[in-house]
DNA sequence: AAACTTTGTTTATCCACTAGACTAACAAAA
DNA sequence: TTTTGTTAGTCTAGTGGATAAACAAAGTTT
């Protein structure tokens, strides 16, 4: 009889949760007394005083001078430690690596990126080991130092943080997980860019006040990540959002997936490649086609390109009506490569939606090009592993 | 500054979870012994003999006679009492009433169904009175009584159970909800038909064991009903599962919610019905084309309609690929009316499905008609009042 | 200066869980 | 039978953490 433990409820959960409430309090509306504090989360003042205590200890909060009377003693400021540890993101593309190291509130302290072409697996690992090494290096000293790394790829990762395919990157079965913590000695998180990019979006960007997020990552493929109610949703093996390969046209060309009228074969990075190879582009000389040559022809004016640019909109329309159909959000954000090209895509895109979206689901609905689309996913993975220290923390101290 | 009041952690909320811990055990390893509830939830034996104690009380459970010794003293045995309320479920279709009395375990008491055709919303509402008056005035005597009232209508419920738009009723703005609290003063729950179904499979049908199931619902329409991490996702303003309106063919026919291509043209039992009107079909004489036709016609072998049953299914199969690559669900399960066609649609969705749907998608995935497709509706909100019951139980008692 | 306010700590109390002793009730072996 | 060992369930003491209320500290207002 398979009886996996349930988890029981006893003191430590009620602390755990307790100290978590007044973390978070401190964190979103520092600098904040413990008196108001304890008014705003309904906690006793006795109890916040300790939980403080605590925190202090933990050097996750740090007292400021005294803040403005309001006709009585003057209040100890708190506020969040941001530099009490660091923590490493790294976003793996196909043909890039872009790293992060950041602080406990996800500012950004340092920034490197490096571009490859075509690496096998051992070669990508050595430029990764690198990469973490140089941002460990960086990072200023703390009290708990580099809090943990997070990675996310381009590819299908299931429960555990095995990679089990990145078709671009020709990866199968990949346990970069294994090999990072082995390595570093740290907690690793491994992350579909399509959800790391979600969790960025929803920490740090344009969807900080929203509870149901999708977030669109339209690059070379298509994928999707989901907060739903306020938290990534992963699918019962890790594999949600792979929407990319959604029907939207049932007699349509055939993908590499075996499915008819996938969306990414109209809406994606490759498939505006694809569309743009057929016209006969001006292009500079021996130059290959990519994304960046038609930003700068649709810059230039030409309106072959642009036109390609809003047909493409009005393709990620359609998918975007299906996803607001089903999920019912109260955001949309779009990320990736081709949110750089937002200025041609997002009128057709918004008419698309506009014309064809259910009248209610318009409502409290707001579809956004993302703020910092490129850095998204590396800033998620981050978020990631910052949650997961955080979440370590609050736990009892014999268990750690 | 809307500062809505964070629920804090103490121990009321320890034992409140404790609690349904142990009750929850219990409903589901009837009969066990106290010292098997201890083991299996991790909980000490005193506490749970204690929250025993309060179950006991509250007539929710109830001790059976000595159950057999392995080797000591004779245990002895706890059993849920299902019949320590009555919970009445109502599903309310375009021209059906179907009302079912539960016991707290979900079992059918009675059930009671009535049909009509265009009724004004005071008719309605009318029959709607008499079927509960009738449910309740049936119900066995019982420590708690009704326990709750919950009504699965085919139209769109906001988050405050109003009803803002049942189209094939012709409803706009319906506030049911508040009708029915006012007349029986008992708590009132409006679900929409397809999140109705989700649930009522999760709890009593084919979805018992997963977490992530997608309940389509394919009638006259189609919606969805989502359980997502064992609850139920009901989008920001209770919108999501509107999927019948996802386009799976971009340059498909005009809807009628003006969007083209949606997928319930094509897979829906109007849909069905519009193809099969274009046949010159053996009907009995005057009577109108309805589902049953079309099944009597495929069950006397009729080869025009079978095709047109398995032409549906591929169809149907196209939408539930999307879902799959959207969700990665453990559960697809397909009910309402359609269900009920399930001999003619099987084959050809199974064969969509395990030609397209992404490889790794298919593990640990299963695709169910409904064990009692009209039932799950009613079943549904009928178990929503219970939990609603459950969980006001377990909270303190000089809250209630 | 006196009175009032607000902040933050301290103390006593309460509540629910845990550990482990204890009683009750049984089976199997001697 | 009696003895021994095992299991079920209760009881008691102890612990951790929350609360309420008193209190000390440090202001402002009159």
């Amino acid at each position: 009889m398979n009886m996996k433990e349930n988890r029981t409820w006893n003191h430590h959960v009620v602390k755990e949760g307790n100290k978590s409430l007044v973390l978070e309090k401190i964190k979103n509306n520092s600098p904040i007394s413990r008196a108001a504090v304890a008014s705003q989360t309904g906690l006793n003042k006795g109890t916040v005083s300790s939980l403080v205590n605590d925190l202090l200890d933990d050097h996750l909060i740090y007292e400021s001078g005294p803040g403005v009377s309001s006709g009585g003693r003057r209040p100890v400021m708190l506020l969040f430690n941001g530099s009490a540890g660091y923590s490493i993101g790294i976003d793996l593309g196909v043909n890039y690596l872009l790293g992060l190291l950041t602080d406990l509130n996800g500012n950004i302290v340092e920034k490197k990126e490096i571009f490859f072409k075509k690496l096998s697996y051992e070669e990508i690992e050595k430029k990764l080991f690198e990469m973490i090494d140089l941002l460990s290096s960086i990072a200023p000293k703390s009290p708990h130092g580099i809090i943990g790394i997070g990675v996310g790829v381009p590819g299908i990762v299931d429960t555990n943080g095995d990679i089990l395919l990145a078709p671009n990157l020709n990866w199968k079965n990949v346990n970069l997980k294994t090999v990072l913590e082995t390595r570093y000695n740290l907690p690793v998180i491994i992350e579909n860019e399509a959800n790391a990019g979600a969790y960025g979006e929803k920490q740090f960007g344009a969807g900080k006040e929203s509870d149901n997020i999708i977030y669109v990552s339209a690059g070379i493929g298509i994928g999707v990540g989901l907060i739903l109610n306020g938290s990534l949703y992963k699918g019962s093996n890790g594999f949600s959002g792979e929407i990319g390969h959604m029907t939207i046209q049932v007699d349509g060309p055939v993908c590499r997936c075996g499915n008819q009228g996938c969306w990414e074969l109209y809406a994606s990075e490759q498939a505006l490649l694809a569309k743009a190879a057929e016209l006969d582009l001006p292009l500079p000389l021996k130059e290959e086609l990519d994304l960046a040559n038609l930003i700068s022809l649709a810059e230039q004016g030409n309106q072959q390109v642009i036109g390609l640019f809003e047909q493409t909109g009005d393709y990620l329309g359609v998918g975007i009506n299906n996803i607001i159909n089903t999920f019912n959000p109260q955001q949309v954000i779009i990320g990736n490569r081709m949110a750089a090209s937002n200025r041609w895509l997002e009128e057709s895109l918004n008419k698309r939606v506009a014309k064809q979206a259910l009248w209610f689901q318009q409502n409290n609905l707001q579809i956004d090009f993302s703020e910092h689309s490129t850095l998204s996913a590396a800033l998620g993975v981050s978020a990631f592993s910052i949650e997961n220290f955080l979440s370590v923390c609050m736990q009892p101290k014999s268990f750690v």
